[in-house]
DNA sequence: GGTCAAACGGACGATGTCGTCCGGTTCGCA
DNA sequence: TGCGAACCGGACGACATCGTCCGTTTGACC
């Protein structure tokens, strides 16, 4: 088909012992992050993962890699609730679902928080397609709901991402409360809908939708993109 | 009165220059805080202050002292407004301004939200008293304004944490963007209000507001408690 | 089974931060 | 003015992490 050099079979291009320590350093990295933040030194991860750290960073240049490839899951579990918060029929169900199911995932995938925060701020050029279509079906769902007269008419749009943010910092705060999570999106909720609209709102923020990380693209846990650089 | 050597007249026992380093210190540690994260460097703050490094540990052994002593006005100013909050005849804008004045200073103060949650786990026998004080203030704060039917009576107290640890976290992602942290203060206020209360709550969370950095005590700001340490 | 590229992993130099030590300086008091 | 204690600050060794280099091993294909 695509005319590689085809030696290798395998449909990722990685050897047999390259894939099976992939997956490891991926356990080893969701487990170490979970446990020591996400700051936890790269050899950790490969001792815990039973590589050495040149392999660990040929798989990974980055530690940015492979925070995004360890949680690509999650991330990619995020981007599904966003099309199936689309397909509800009920608009509110759909949006409040939305909101619970990333909320629930943060406070349930220990180390998922802080890759939700570093994936936000520089993501700015990063697999921009998929990003411009989240942030088109996250404005059409508020759309809907406040077409329902389900969500109030000030709700902007950025609100959610000052939620799920807002969120987030709680549970990696206190990783372990999951009441006070719970408690937290139940207000957050109840004060989205239409009918708890009393007072006026402060303008809403000027954040963009577009980087939050709940573009769906496979990209996010393939390769690691080497173009990838921090600074 | 108390039978020191007293040589020195000084209230604080500190030699001028040696006070008037500290008082650089303090400055520069905010500044620095503010700009880098509260895990600057010690050396950057030194270097700021325009004092040697050895100057800047002698004055506060750990960073932790470093922090507490640098934000221990704004901690007071928090305290305060819970004096403020209790002595308001109407209870509602009592909380109501409670969680503003905290939230504001939150905003404002940047490098601030960092010591807030870095005072926050690790309070359990610090000053104990005045923290058991603040968190009784607290309970009577909103036992008040859920007596006078403004606050939803099914509140509770560790609710004020979730609102202040949530909001401390989403003006540390978003450290520009006031837009955002005052809508997320107007929804939360909003929710927490008795006609907002429309569905059931989740339960509460465990979380003890004694460990709340609203207590003031004057130990905050004063010498660097020698027995703190950190592991 | 043989060949070779790909993958492996430990060692290593570079970098940055920490916290202390010590010789020189300055302040406060007589 | 002189003295001594308190204070100052740069230098320094210890330590942790980073990311690369390179000799060795392993898997895929013939």
């Amino acid at each position: 088909m695509v005319g590689e050099s085809s030696r290798i079979a395998s449909q990722d291009g990685l050897r047999a012992d390259a894939r099976r320590n992939r997956g490891r350093i991926l356990v080893a990295a969701r487990a170490v992050f979970a446990e020591h933040g996400i700051d936890a030194p790269m050899a950790t991860v490969a001792r815990r993962a039973g590589v050495g750290v040149a392999t660990l960073y040929r798989r990974f240049p980055t530690r940015d890699a492979l925070v995004r490839a360890a949680f690509a899951q999650q991330m990619e579990t995020c981007a599904r609730a966003l099309t199936e918060a689309l397909d509800d029929p009920d608009p509110w169900r759909g949006f409040q679902r939305l909101i619970e199911t990333a909320c629930e995932l943060q406070r349930e995938e220990r180390g998922f928080p802080a890759a939700f925060v570093a994936a936000f701020p520089d993501s700015t050029v990063d697999h921009a397609r998929a990003r411009q279509r989240a942030e088109r079906d996250l404005m059409t769902l508020v759309r809907r709901a406040q077409a329902a007269g389900a969500l109030r008419a000030d709700f902007h749009p950025s609100d959610i991402a000052v939620a799920l943010l807002s969120h987030c910092a709680l549970v990696t705060a206190l990783p372990h409360d999951r009441a006070a999570s719970r408690r937290l999106v139940a207000y957050l909720l109840q004060s989205f809908r239409a009918e708890a609209a009393h007072g006026a709102l402060p303008p809403p923020s000027a954040l963009s939708l577009r980087s939050l990380p709940l573009a769906a693209d496979g990209s996010q846990g393939a390769q690691p993109s080497n173009t990838a650089q921090r600074t």
